[in-house]
DNA sequence: GTTGAGCGTT
């Protein structure tokens, strides 16, 4: 019983599911089974993993038998530090059987005098069913978060889910958006430049035609161009519209 | 080998 998911949904009759966030991403079901069903009856542990790489995502689902064990495993296990990760367990809200944990009310059968202390309503997003398929797109949009959310203060702790604790501003130390002001500054200087090849010119001047290209703007503009209107094309598989075409490899992009 | 807001499979 320790591989969980694997054949599938077992049985989600009166089961109760909860979503198990920021755990760490080599945290699998067998660690969480023995945390989670050491509070109630854990029915099955699902944890989503990437279909190309394979890769856990960075949360689960556990599935309890009885809500009553399932408030008590959230209020917890969640703030738990697992595999040395604060891990946040709240109740599935989307999913296949969202359904009866609406009927069952069951955030309503429990006091919510202590859940709101944790987590007052976070109204979240406007998301929708068909915003979570776009969201295995991109993990990684911290950048994107910050412009939307640019200088409010308070808005910055919402990503926080209210933890009080601290602001814990070390997501933003260090790498990650760092990183990305690098590569997008890069990016910007050599545009012109083929970004996947390198002038390996070991001299100072790199690409002298690039420098001036008084009307040069042929192959310069044609690969930038090109990668700008094209920007979905960097599908490895390309495109499977013509199916009757067995060729592999794509020389459409190639310099 | 990395990452860090979020919502799920046979």
């Amino acid at each position: 019983m320790s591989h969980f998911g694997r054949s599938g949904p077992p049985d989600i009759t009166d089961t109760y599911s909860l979503l198990v966030l920021n755990i760490t991403f080599r945290t699998t079901a067998d660690d969480l089974f023995p945390l989670f069903d050491k509070y109630g009856k854990v029915v099955d542990i699902f944890i989503p993993k990437d279909r190309r790489t394979g890769d856990s995502r960075g949360f689960a689902f556990v599935r309890y038998k009885y809500a009553d064990e399932a408030q008590k495993a959230v209020e917890r296990l969640d703030g738990r530090v697992v595999d040395g990760r604060e891990i946040t367990v709240q109740f599935a809200k989307y999913g296949p059987n969202a359904e009866r944990i609406n009927k069952g009310r069951i955030v309503e059968s429990l006091p919510r005098s202590r859940y709101r202390s944790r987590s007052r309503s976070p109204p979240r997003k406007h998301r929708d069913y068909k915003d979570r398929d776009y969201r295995r797109r991109s993990r990684s949009r911290s950048h994107d978060r910050y412009e939307h959310d640019r200088y409010h203060g308070k808005d910055k702790d919402y990503r926080r889910r209210s933890r009080s604790r601290s602001a814990s501003p070390d997501y933003s130390r260090g790498r990650g958006r760092g990183r990305y002001e690098d590569d997008r500054r890069s990016s910007s200087r050599s545009m012109s430049a083929s970004p996947a090849r390198r002038s390996p010119s070991p001299r100072k001047s790199p690409s002298p035609r690039k420098a001036s290209p008084p009307r040069g703007e042929s192959p310069d503009i044609h690969s930038r161009h090109r990668w700008s209107l094209s920007p979905r094309n960097v599908s490895p598989q390309g495109r499977p519209a013509n199916s009757r075409g067995p060729s592999p490899r794509n020389s459409d992009v190639e310099e």
